[in-house]
DNA sequence: AAGACGCGTGAAGTCCGCGTCAAGAACGTC
DNA sequence: GACGTTCTTGACGCGGACTTCACGCGTCTT
């Protein structure tokens, strides 16, 4: 299993990209500022390491110094400011890759997945599901309906594939929104509506009345199998 | 981020090579004699190595020899021009290529490019493959077209391979990237555009609707066969 | 009972990714 | 050094995908 040490002061950033990664089936360890982060990679260093700038106690760049005294870990950088100092000066210091907030956890999960690659650790695969009136395979992107070919766009694939992580449980719609759209979305639950009617047109025996995809009201939805 | 080691007694040398480098997103060290070298090599070997022949210290190709009983990193070998004899024994140690000085630094990144990729993707040639189409013999290199002999590109042979390895299955755009054209092409998904043209013009039997080649936007493409 | 709220649906306009062509640069060959 | 091939890069059109809006309906609240 590989793990993911995620480094953030925003405990609702780190709580939504921790879904996420779960989701992806990788292990999720998180820390709030350096200190802790340091002493994680100390303890027990992970496969991967997300790393905030714009840490409480620690300057990111130094704690990106210390790490590389212990360990040739993958560190991913995020950082909200644009100017490109910061990025010449983490790279130099030995980050692998940088991510300007806001970011989609798309664009974050190939970077991870690129820097994964690299430093040859192989990468966890994805789940198939299969009903009695569609399947799904997400490695391959194949959806069939009634043993036909079923035809999903991109961003109905990446809300279907939150949901089936999840198979079973609750997702809230922060999550999805995050999931698919990225971060700054977290209140246009428009996408969501729309999405989920996209995806009940075609996979559910009657839309109207859904039986795999559920709305929990409010809260988020459900994929049932 | 991809780090090569310079080796070279010449700073004048290694200093322009560095910032050619540098400029091209290569993280770059430096050693000026065979034993910082091995120091470097032996503490946080680089993915690759630009190795001088003609060091103070030690002698080149013992250099290459004692590298070797740590590591696998791909060796370019700098000689001068009529020290011939040097880069036959170098290549015998285990050197991946050689460059004689003078040299162009457009040609020395080609051959780091080149070997980088190597090293990432060490596979095996793909089997062969007939369709009611076209054929194609990897390992002779060797495409037929309705019986004719069609003739491919090697950025096509490559880009094909990369297909045909993982026939029938999804390959992502980054995946294909990396595996023709090395680090640091992750995110120019131009190339694949051009070069899935080219290969559906030569081998599709109408390119405007490919049955072979297929494509899922925004992820990747397929080879079906 | 009436209003507020959230969800589902359809439809319009915009945007984005793919495929294509073409020109210039780089490379190898003679 | 000239030529032909291959690679790289830019521009552009097209079709599908996405975004956004408006509206109807059901449920919950007061």
């Amino acid at each position: 299993m590989t793990r993911i040490l995620v480094v953030d002061d925003d405990p609702a950033l780190v709580r939504t990209l921790g879904i996420n990664l779960r989701a992806r089936d990788y292990e999720v360890e998180s820390a709030f500022d350096g200190r802790s982060a340091l002493q994680s990679v100390a303890d027990a260093p992970a496969d991967l390491m997300v790393l905030d700038l714009g840490l409480p106690d620690i300057d990111g760049v130094e704690v990106i110094r210390r790490v590389r005294t212990m360990s040739q870990l993958p560190i991913i950088v995020l950082s909200a400011r644009h100017e490109s100092d910061d990025k010449v000066e983490a790279l130099d210091e030995g980050a692998d890759d940088y991510v300007t907030k806001p970011f989609g956890v798309d664009e974050l999960l190939a970077r991870i997945r690129t820097s994964l690659r690299r430093s040859a650790v192989e990468e966890p695969p994805a789940p198939s599901i299969a009903t009695a009136d569609f399947s799904l395979d997400f490695a391959e992107r194949v959806a069939t309906r009634a043993g036909h070919p079923l035809h999903l766009t991109p961003t109905e694939w990446r809300l279907l594939e939150a949901l089936a992580h999840h198979r079973g449980h609750l997702v809230r719609q922060e999550d999805l929104l995050f999931a698919v759209w990225g971060n700054g979305y977290e209140r246009q639950s428009h996408y969501l509506r729309v999405y989920t009617g996209n995806l009940r047109r075609k996979l559910e025996p009657t839309p109207g009345r859904p039986r795999y995809l559920q709305t929990e009201p409010g809260i988020g939805y459900r994929l049932e199998v």
